[in-house]
DNA sequence: ATATATGCAAAGGATTTGCACGGTT
DNA sequence: AACCGTGCAAATCCTTTGCATATAT
């Protein structure tokens, strides 16, 4: 189990209160590598702690994401999905999404080339448009092994 | 006026009928460069056309997407953004968008470095992952001239 | 004439908000 | 005890669907 304190120190000092079910949000997210919506992690949870609501569930996610514990991001279907930022399983990385079924597949490979195409690209833009880029999102999207 | 012809001849040909409703959300979107949402498109309408409805606009914007002569992308907010792919304004292009006011820049600089990039991305990721790439999205984002 | 397209109203989902209650500190 | 966090219900927002009517062909 390596680590896992860094950001539960990190929640501890920055929420007001340690609840039950923030505990518990946050140690299904931090388990698992999907890519879940509100709804999939408040029916996940419901099952060991019945008295969960989605409300609570929307309102820690907020939270986290502010932190900067978790992503938030769409794949296009009208929800949003949230994934856990653990250093060991994946830092910077982009997702692979099935059009078909809407698994998502993260990926790190290339991410020298591509941080050089990326650094390149933002030097112009910032120039050329005068925008401050803060950050950046390259997905490819298709037909997984099981739909193609 | 380059080619407007090419795509009505289309929408004429793949639509049953042919109507004043079609003809407004078209003429609209061919041509702004801007990328509006379903109620945008709607309220900028309702000005000249006021017997118009929603459902109409989601409903042909579908069709338009279907037929490959708009795109339909999200940047975040809870609404879906369409754009017009006219031959000419732009080709392949990519987003910019502002954090902070929503504001959208299409960019299509860079796009023969980033094909590279995509093309070996695609490669190793369909061997690796045997995923059938159709397609990738790459967005820069942070704050535009107005808001940094 | 006929079948498609429209607009309205209602339904459906996801997400947010108001509020009284319950639990952490 | 104080007050933050929770859960419920209701409200909101975007989008889709059902249906009777209007209209392009």
């Amino acid at each position: 189990m390596p680590g896992p304190y860094k950001w539960r120190q990190r929640c501890r000092s920055h929420f007001a209160r340690w609840t039950a079910p923030r505990e518990a949000i946050l140690e299904l997210m931090s388990r698992t590598s999907k890519h879940l919506s509100a709804k999939e992690i408040y029916a996940a949870l419901y099952r060991m702690y019945p008295g969960i609501g989605l409300t609570t569930v929307y309102r820690t996610l907020d939270l986290l994401v502010q932190m900067g514990l978790i992503n938030k991001f769409s794949i296009g279907d009208g929800q949003s999905r949230f994934e856990f930022k653990s250093e060991e399983k994946k830092g910077h990385h982009h997702h692979i999404i099935c059009s078909k079924c809407g698994n998502i597949i993260d990926y790190n490979d290339f991410l020298e080339e591509e941080l050089e195409l990326v650094n390149e690209t933002e030097k112009h833009l910032t120039k050329k448009y005068n925008f401050k880029v803060l950050g950046h999102n390259i997905e490819f999207y298709g037909l997984c092994e099981k739909c193609r």
